[in-house]
DNA sequence: CCTGTCATGTACCAAATGGTACATTCTGCG
DNA sequence: CGCAGAATGTACCATTTGGTACATGACAGG
């Protein structure tokens, strides 16, 4: 039974560790401690350092689309109500340092650091597919709703980036609020009265 | 004349190297030769491997502020139109190298890494109160620009993100386009028919 | 010319690194 | 039981690491 598993339970002890203690210059020694194991079964376990990194990435990228299908459920066709859903659950202190971790293997994917890299390719196609489908449920054409996906991806992400860095709950729940109501109602039905853009003035 | 000024040429070299070839796992000897001189003379200058990624992080940062105090001029007082010009200068792909190492150093930073933290402390809060003075010169209260400012932000480094992990320039202009297209007008100055906000309940 | 200060080179160090070779235990199965 | 194969421990290795000690160079001001 141990078989997977023990490499399994392993691969979440080295997350915890790297989610807490950071991931920048740890070294195959310092994890094993952490984790409770010997250094020589990580390499054991997952071939080479290069070979760990690249597992923790690709499960911190599996565990980030099950955040957001976890999304999914429950929808009433109001955007503005999917990107408030998805703050509450991102901005949840308890994932922080998940989050935290998330950001930091990015930036690594970012340049071109291998082992990192499916974080790069993966995550973000997978979240603007999974919206396309969603929003096809409720009547947005493919076109429309991957380019709100795309902001509204965004602006979560950007506002967590805030949100880790500074701590400003306050000012951060503010922000996605002037955003959401923004995109309060059935949008991209065309026609329903005067639409929300305020084209008059300027 | 050799002061300061040859651990300036020192630092800038040191940044170019860390934008071309990403800062993760690169020894002081790595980086030495990259940037033509010797381990011990980046010793001498930064005072050790943490100095020299402190004073990196500064500099990142104070670049980054005159990133964005270039774009306070000529404003006409239409935040799309700043909005745009932020993403214009933001995403300029000259730029891509500088910005993946922000991110990478920001990455590094929301882990707790001392040498980087600078970033956190500072830039936010630095972009924040310029736009708060900026917006106070077309007669923005100062709590409202701030929340504003704060969701412009968080747009384009969201938007900036997927853009350097997915190189797809067309869909993430779509969506800054959709983004400021909402925020056309002087929409902060009070009534002008009925308000945007859609107060629904819970 | 001498002397002091900044800059740089040479040589070295103990410690830590990723990885390997080999022996050993554990465990499920025929 | 006995044995194969996975799991783990021990010991080791060459290399690299950040940092230091010390000598030397450049060069300004007295």
């Amino acid at each position: 039974m141990t078989g997977q598993s023990a490499r399994e339970r392993l691969l979440g002890a080295v997350i915890e560790h790297f989610t807490t203690d950071g991931l920048a210059d740890q070294s195959l020694r310092r994890i094993a401690e952490a984790v409770g194991t010997s250094h020589r079964m990580l390499l054991y376990h997952f071939g080479s350092r290069d070979g760990l990194l690249l597992d923790v990435a690709r499960e911190v990228e599996a565990r980030s689309k099950a955040e957001l299908a976890a999304l999914g459920g429950a929808g009433d066709g109001q955007t503005d109500e999917l990107v408030r859903r998805m703050w509450d659950y991102v901005s949840d202190p308890a994932l922080a340092g998940f989050e935290r971790l998330f950001f930091a293997l990015y930036g690594r994917a970012l340049q071109g650091d291998e082992a990192t890299e499916p974080l790069l390719r993966d995550d973000l196609e997978g979240w603007l597919q999974a919206n396309v489908a969603m929003a096809a449920t409720v009547g947005v054409p493919a076109d429309v709703a991957r380019v709100h996906a795309r902001l509204g991806l965004a602006v979560t992400r950007g506002l967590l980036l805030d949100l880790l860095a500074t701590g400003d709950r306050a000012g951060t729940d503010a922000a996605l609020e002037v955003f959401a109501r923004r995109y309060a109602g059935r949008w991209w039905e065309p026609a329903e009265g005067p639409t929300v853009t305020s084209d008059r003035a300027s």
